[in-house]
DNA sequence: CGAATCCGTAACGTC
DNA sequence: GACGTTACGGATTCGA
């Protein structure tokens, strides 16, 4: 008896209640009783059962209580809301509606609607039997096929098999890997964070499933790449939650589909509903025969719950830790500071503790604006306090921000410790808690010991935060700030943290702190290298930074403005051309629609093409372009001029602080690998040099009336240390005899007689010397200097031919690298080399190149380093008014007076020379003048 | 749903 | 080789 069209036509009514409840107007009867929600239902089945009509039909509703998926994962739709009671309210009202509408209606303890659904279509397909699904719920798509259909009433929406594929860009058995990528936000069922439609559809059309993206999770990179494979442990479970299941036990409510036959509206019950609940135009209609008019409801969707940050440590605790980790004390007590007794008591603990972990907790992350707002302390493990002093805002669990002692008193009251240089203190980062305190015009004193640096100096290759420390090197998770300040628009000052919770964050920071000193600095110490390169470079070395960054420079900001409003003109101008010649005005700050004028449009040749396989617009494509054609040319030069103006003449100005009326950078000092410094906030690092126009804003860096900018920078520094570290014979004679190593270089490899060498021969030996320090293949050095590669290994084989003591020198350091793992700079400095056996072709080549320059940029930074002690110690012990101002890896920069100018101009590259001796001379040249340009 | 934020890419400044 | 900053454009998340 069974016909080939018979159809099944299934109602996910759960997913429509929150709707129907949200999308429409807040209606109520004449006794105040809320029927939203009631006539949204009522209304959407008798649509569907005019549009669809079907022999068997069901209306599913989740029941109340627990499923399997609260038993697989607790936390499954945990932040879901409680339903609104007006919503509550008319759940019974709308069974009774449904029924009266003569609707089979389905709701089956410890099941959820959608498995439901998903059991019946699976059964209906068996029988021959064709579904469709109304859902307003995506994650229905999975079961669509070519039986089942799915639509959303609300969007008259249907899906078919290719439906799915468009509207998701996966076919629908792809649907559930899908959602496990993304998660479900409502049911609280995590995905990989920073994962949407858009990557989830990317990695599925890559790799093929979810399986395959989690196998080959090692190869995608960045954030979400990070992500992922921090995922990876839970995915599995994310996929089982949100598989519909096709196999519960409905034999009871459903034994065959004849349970399901529409038994038709009950026009009595109908009316009596109606009557009931004050639907009166359905009331006539029901009464009077006439067909009801069917209104689509708008679609809305709201309810979302934040998505809970899902944590897998797994694979960070697996890892084995390099570190002891001191057994975690018993008991962590941390104490809110409020009365002058507990200063007190505390203070009395610093004095009698030999060393004290100190943290501040501030306004600002920018150190020279940061306004204090509470310190932290810790002597013991496992015990810390905590001293609000500008906490604002009402009082919360007891502890009143109106009853924390003041700023003035408590700085007042711990002024001489603080600065006392035989109280040691040992911080996170103490670099900037030393500008904060100086914010308030207290000079900390006794800084004995950074964790940060320690970790630097143990890993520097490593993120040094606290919270990943903690992770790491404790396995502790950590109060993020994150999660006590927010982020993003919402987040707040600390100053508006609860002082409780204030708290827990601030006195856990120290108390980790200081466990973490306990578990770094043992293996410090324990290497003679890194002890010296700890204790005599690096801690000292952040508090000559810490006073240089305070000294900032002067900047010309005028002059700087001026320079901006002449770049825009210019910047119009090209803007003008450009279009003008494309034909069409277009972003010439966008290399895509440059992308899109130039090689579309006008169809010029591609080059070369990006990483992402664009075609690529870069200096060296719009150079060769520029022979032939007029618009890359005027590209290139709208390139430079915008680069200046942006990044330089229009953002230096707006650095200048408004308190010191100087700029104040923020060196890095745990931030680059071989241990060079960093510049931010701003940059002073990459001011430009190379070019005139780039110059002129070197013009703007300036002395105050009395004094001169005195600059003073290693000569070759890095080939030097080459020297030293190959002793390659050649290398050193050049340096010991004081010629041109550039020269000199090409006199070897062009083999001719150094006065015979060209200029051009003199720049293609210097590229080939800078090549070598960046541990250069032949393949870059080609680029560099445009000529073939074979051409270039010609030259690199001379190279090594006539410096074979660099040769070796290479070779021995590939070599080490790969046994040990790292190289060291001549001071014991160390970087590890992860991928020098592992990883992949390119890795591991980059990782060789990474250990041929490393010793060298290490060593200069190293000598640079020692340089900046040296000559602060100089100015510290004869009282100097002239202050160090900047460093740029080879140079130092520094503000003197008049007065001071030839004790400088002599002792300064005196001091630079001599920090080491190495097997040959280091050369340091000074240059004197009114702004930093003139100084060269 | 539009706005704000985050992220990756391309490009380019320095040593 | 080592960095940091800019602008853009797309993706994601926020927030009403």
């Amino acid at each position: 008896m069974s016909e080939s069209q018979e159809t099944l036509l299934l109602v996910d009514g759960s997913s429509y209640l929150y709707r129907a409840y949200h999308a429409l107007p807040d209606l109520r009867n004449g006794e105040g009783f809320p029927t939203g929600a009631i006539y949204g239902i009522v209304n959407m089945l008798r649509k569907l059962r005019s549009d669809y009509p079907a022999k068997y039909s069901a209306c599913v509703f989740d029941a109340k209580g627990k499923t399997f998926r609260d038993d697989l994962y607790p936390a499954y739709k945990e932040h879901r809301a409680p339903m609104p009671d007006d919503l509550r309210a008319q759940i019974e009202p709308i069974h009774e509606a449904v029924r009266a509408l003569g609707w089979p209606i389905l709701v089956v303890e410890g099941v959820e609607a959608d498995d439901v659904i998903g059991t019946l279509a699976e059964r209906a397909t068996r029988e021959g039997v064709r579904t469709i699904v109304s859902t307003g719920d995506k994650d229905l798509a999975q079961l669509v096929s070519d039986h089942v259909t799915l639509v959303n009433t609300m969007t008259n929406e249907t899906l078919d098999p290719a439906g799915v594929q468009t509207k998701f860009g996966v076919p629908p058995e792809r649907i559930v890997d899908y959602l496990s990528l993304i998660g479900d936000t409502v049911d609280n069922v995590p995905g990989v964070p920073k994962v949407g439609p858009k990557t989830a559809v990317k990695w599925l059309t890559e790799f093929g499933t979810l399986d395959n993206v989690m196998a080959r999770a090692a190869e995608i990179k960045g954030v979400v790449g990070e992500n992922l494979r921090n995922t990876l442990e839970w995915l599995p479970k994310g996929r089982e939650l949100l598989t519909v299941k096709l196999d519960c036990d409905l034999s009871k409510e459903v034994p065959t589909f004849d349970a399901l036959i529409d038994g038709g509206e009950d026009k009595s019950e109908l009316v009596d509903f109606f009557s009931r609940y004050g639907f009166k135009t359905w009331l006539r209609e029901a009464s009077g025969e006439a067909l009801p008019d069917t209104r689509s409801v708008g679609s809305a969707r709201k309810a979302a719950t934040p998505v809970k940050n899902y944590a897998d440590n797994a694979a960070a605790q697996q890892q084995a830790s390099l570190f002891d980790v001191e057994a975690a004390p018993q008991e962590v007590k941390y104490e809110t500071v409020t009365t002058e007794a507990q200063l007190e008591s505390w203070m009395q603990r610093l004095d009698e503790a030999d060393l004290v972990c100190i943290d501040t907790e501030t306004t600002s992350i920018d150190p020279m604006l940061a306004q204090l707002v509470g310190i932290s302390l810790s002597v013991t493990p496992g015990q810390a306090c905590y001293i609000p002093v500008a906490h604002r805002g009402p009082d919360v669990a007891g502890l009143d921000a109106a009853a924390q002692l003041s700023r003035d008193a408590v700085l007042a009251r711990m002024k001489t410790w603080l600065e006392d240089d035989a109280s040691k203190k040992v911080g996170q980062h103490l670099k900037y808690d030393a500008h904060v305190f100086a914010n308030h015009g207290i000079a900390l004193r006794g800084i004995q010991h950074d964790t940060m640096l320690q970790s630097y100096v143990l890993e520097s290759h490593r993120n040094h935060g606290m919270d990943a420390l903690a992770e790491r090197v404790l396995q502790l998770k950590t109060i993020t700030y994150e999660e006590v300040c927010g982020k993003g628009a919402s987040q707040i000052g600390f100053d508006e943290v609860p002082l409780d919770r204030a708290t827990e964050y601030a006195a856990e920071d120290a108390d980790i702190t200081l466990r973490l000193h306990r578990a770094l600095f043992p293996k410090v110490e324990a290497d003679d290298k890194l002890d010296y390169v700890y204790e005599q470079i690096e801690m000292p070395t952040s508090i000559v930074l810490q006073k240089m960054e305070r000294n900032g420079v002067l900047i010309d900001g005028e002059r700087l403005a001026k320079q901006s409003t002449e770049i825009g003109q210019r910047l119009l101008e090209l803007e003008t051309e450009a279009h003008a010649l494309a034909g069409q005005p277009f972003n010439l700050s966008s290399p895509k629609q440059i992308g899109e004028i130039f090689f579309n449009q006008m169809k010029l040749p591609v080059i070369k093409k990006t990483a992402s396989g664009a075609p690529s617009t870069d200096e060296e494509v719009l150079q060769k372009l520029a022979e032939d054609y007029p618009l890359p040319k005027l590209l290139l030069d709208y390139r430079g001029l915008a680069k200046l103006k942006s990044t330089y003449t229009d953002k230096l100005p707006k650095m200048v602080n408004p308190n010191t009326g100087r700029v104040h950078t923020t060196y890095g000092q745990a931030t680059a690998v071989t241990g060079r410094l960093a510049s931010t906030d701003p940059n002073l690092q990459n001011i430009p040099v190379r070019t005139e126009e780039g110059r002129r804003i070197r013009e703007a860096f300036i002395a105050p009336e009395g004094s001169v900018i005195v600059s003073a920078d290693y000569s070759q520094i890095e080939l030097r240390i080459m020297a030293h570290l190959s002793q390659d014979e050649g290398l050193l004679r050049a340096f010991q005899e004081g010629q041109d190593v550039h020269r000199a270089t090409a006199a070897e490899v062009f083999n001719v007689t150094p006065l015979e060498v060209t200029a051009d021969q003199r720049r293609v030996a210097k590229v080939i010397n800078f090549g070598l320090i960046y541990g250069m293949s032949a393949f870059g050095l080609a680029s560099n200097l445009g000529i073939g590669r074979d051409a270039a290994k010609l030259y690199i084989d001379r190279y090594f031919a006539r410096y074979p003591g660099a040769a070796r020198y290479m070779d021995e350091t590939r070599q080490t690298a790969r046994e040990r793992g790292y190289v060291e700079t001549v001071f014991g400095r160390r970087l590890w080399l992860p991928d020098i056996n592992g990883g992949n072709g390119p890795r591991r080549q980059a990782a060789e190149r990474a250990a041929i320059n490393a010793p060298m940029q290490g060593t200069a930074a190293d000598l640079i380093k020692l340089s900046m002690l040296a000559v602060q110690g100089w100015l510290e012990a004869e009282a100097m008014r002239s202050r160090l101002v900047m460093q740029v890896h080879d140079e130092l920069v520094l503000e003197v007076p008049q007065a001071e100018l030839a004790v400088v101009r002599e002792r300064l590259p005196e001091l630079m020379c001599g920090v080491a001796t190495l097997r040959v001379p280091l050369v340091a040249e000074v240059g004197v003048g009114a702004n930093w340009e003139e100084a060269h």
